[in-house]
DNA sequence: GCCGGCCTAAACAACT
DNA sequence: CAGTTGTTTAGGCCGG
């Protein structure tokens, strides 16, 4: 796979360059990507700016994994760091980049902070209903309370807070810091100035919620540094605490002077122990990131549909929420990787394609049109997904969070996506319909973009003998003849050393273009509390190393569990109504295979209920989603 | 270069 | 009549 890809790299680099290319024309502009986020931001800077600016630090930001791995940026293409990253590790790598860019904010001339607020939009972004949990964990950390499991400074009570009271709260609790308390943190090097007022009017469009964003940026003075590496490692430097800062005492409505750290403790110790005060204080607390979450979330929201309707513009700049087209352009499945040993670093997950940079007519927009060169990047193919052997049952319980949320292209086919869907539905069948709902459920990438996939979906089910269209008494129902599926996917792979050093040599970082990056910081904010960066080993990588390749786990543990008959799909019970067939399906029913499926999948995810389809059917109609 | 897989697009028919 | 569903064909890219 090295070798293989390598010569994706070569074959695809045009592709990203022409990524680069569209973004560096753009930010070269206001001074060129190498110039970083310092040499361009003196002064008025616009939103534009501040994307460019964003995107270069992300830029940076990659550049250190890349050099880790020896390789050249210029050749590393988001596709590939797709392929070499799994979303988890994708994720990890944005946390870093989240500190990087915050730490680099603060190397900025006060009041410019840009980064910070692009960072700040891209956690609202991202903050959809289904990413709200993920932002939860972390939200103490965004708003400067500290790490979510450590002393988050209390604020007073409060028990419902409008955004004018989140105001009144931040100033008395998290201490908004007067200038010169920037100043001192600027120069200790601790916190930022991160100007509200000039911050959240350099983004007049998120002034809906400015207050909130402002608090927010307030309290990113302080929590910001939670973000840097540097604060991770050196969390409890010396004279350095959570609720101790300047020479004051930060917890909540107490400001008490303390000229070191020694004095600090002991006022701690004395004025804030452990009784009812403190703990009412706490409780407080709580309440008051909860209130805080839901604003935020409400605000996120608004934000969200307001950058969508901002995007629907041909000329706007490159948006955060870019499809992130990870697998890439007619690459939705450029790679099946369905199934990475969940104990080894995922495969490439797709090959490469650059992500689609612009957004082409309005909110619609057309898989090919989001690739800069429509072919140039093929889908992903199937043979890239044999050889990974990846299960997609397994890769989407693990990143069933991130494709919900990330606009990225799956690393799935259309025929393994749709399997998936079918054999995930109760009685393993599905309408059209509920397999397009499926689709927008677990797919951000689906929301956008319908008639497309939709067409692929029907294409699909109608090409490929392995899908099943059966009517019954309600209409007509598609379900998966897996005898049909497995001919289709002959398993090659039989754990060759060479697969599992390319897992292996899948850890090497590539590096990202901007608008990757920036779908990645906006994806992977959801993410950040909810998965590790490596899965323990698991019954996929066990039966990736023995060669049991196969698409997903499903037909995994088909294979253990079906005494060598691949188990069907279809019972007679099942379609006793059955008036049509497309192709005469086996009928053999195998509850074990669908059993064993179910628990692997819901082994690291909730699985979806039937009962989540039918709401979400209800809630969440495709169209709607447009 | 050929072949097969995959994706996208489109045309068309049948059905609702 | 419009929309949905299902089928089919065509063209292109990619990997083997």
């Amino acid at each position: 796979m090295m070798v293989e890809s390598a010569s994706e790299t070569i074959r695809t680099t045009p592709s990203n360059q022409n990524g680069v290319s569209s973004l560096s024309s753009q930010s070269d502009g206001g001074g060129g990507r190498e110039g970083g986020s310092n040499g361009d931001t003196n002064g008025e800077i616009s939103p534009v700016d501040l994307l460019h600016l964003q995107q270069q630090q992300v830029w940076l930001c990659v550049c250190v994994p890349v050099s880790m791995a020896m390789m050249t940026p210029q050749m590393i293409t988001p596709q590939q760091m797709q392929q070499i990253l799994s979303p988890p590790q994708l994720q990890a790598l944005l946390q870093q980049q989240q500190a990087l860019m915050l730490q680099q904010v603060t190397d900025e001339p006060p009041g410019s902070v840009p980064g910070l607020h692009v960072w700040m939009c891209l956690c609202s972004e991202v903050l959809t209903h289904t990413a709200y949990q993920g932002i939860l964990l972390q939200l103490p950390v965004l708003l400067g309370l500290g790490h979510p499991g450590s002393n988050a400074p209390p604020i007073p009570s409060r028990s419902a807070m409008g955004p004018g009271d989140l105001q009144q709260l931040w100033k008395e609790v998290s201490g908004v810091q007067s200038a010169e308390d920037a100043l001192k943190q600027q120069q200790t090097g601790e916190g930022l100035d991160l100007s509200t007022n000039s911050t959240s009017s350099s983004f007049p469009k998120a002034n809906t919620h400015s207050n909130l964003h402002s608090n927010l940026h307030n309290n990113l003075h302080n929590g910001q540094s939670h973000h840097t590496p540097k604060r991770d490692s050196h969390e409890e430097h010396a004279g350095s605490h959570p609720l101790y800062g300047h020479g004051e005492c930060k917890w909540p409505g107490c400001e008490a002077l303390c000229e070191d750290m020694g004095q600090f403790i002991k006022h701690l110790n004395n004025e804030h122990a452990l009784d009812d005060r403190s703990t009412a204080q706490c409780r407080v607390q709580m309440q008051v990131v909860q209130q805080l979450e839901i604003q935020l979330a409400k605000e996120s929201e608004r934000l969200q549909a307001m950058m969508t309707h901002l995007h629907m513009r041909p000329s706007e700049p490159k948006p955060f929420n870019q499809p992130l087209n990870l697998a890439s352009s007619g690459s939705l499945l450029k790679r099946e990787s369905e199934a990475y040993p969940e104990g080894l670093p995922h495969p490439p997950t797709s090959a490469a394609a650059p992500i689609t940079p612009l957004r082409q007519g309005p909110s619609v927009i057309s898989s090919s049109s989001l690739h800069s060169h429509p072919h140039g990047v093929g889908p992903i193919r199937r043979r890239n997904a044999d050889k990974f052997c990846t299960p997609i049952a397994s890769e989407l319980a693990q990143n069933c969070e991130f494709y919900k949320n990330a606009d990225v292209r799956p690393p799935f086919t259309y025929a393994s996506l749709i399997r998936h869907a079918i054999l995930e539905a109760p009685d393993r069948q599905l309408t059209l319909n509920e397999i397009y709902n499926w689709f927008t459920r677990m797919f951000a990438y689906f929301r956008r973009n319908t008639a497309t996939w939709k067409n692929a979906v029907r294409h699909n089910l109608s090409l490929h003998k392995c899908f099943v269209r059966v009517e019954n008494v309600k209409g007509a129902v598609w379900t998966v003849d897996e005898v049909e599926y497995q001919k289709r996917r002959p398993p090659k792979m039989t754990g060759s050393p060479t697969l599992v050093k390319n897992m292996i040599s899948g850890l090497g970082f590539g590096s990202l273009n901007a608008s990757y990056q920036a779908a990645l910081a906006e994806s992977s904010l959801t993410l950040l509390n909810s998965q590790g960066l490596v899965n323990p080993s698991s019954a996929a990588s066990l039966n990736m190393l023995h060669g049991m390749g196969h698409d997903d786990v499903s037909s995994t543990v088909e294979q253990v569990n079906s005494n060598g008959s691949c188990s069907p799909t279809l019972s007679p019970q099942q379609y006793g109504h059955q008036v049509h067939v497309k192709e005469e399906p086996t009928e053999v029913q195998d509850d074990s295979r669908s059993v064993s499926l179910m628990a692997t999948v819901t082994q690291n995810m909730a699985m979806p209920s039937d009962r989540d389809d039918h709401d979400l059917d209800d809630d969440l109609p495709t169209e709607e989603l447009e």
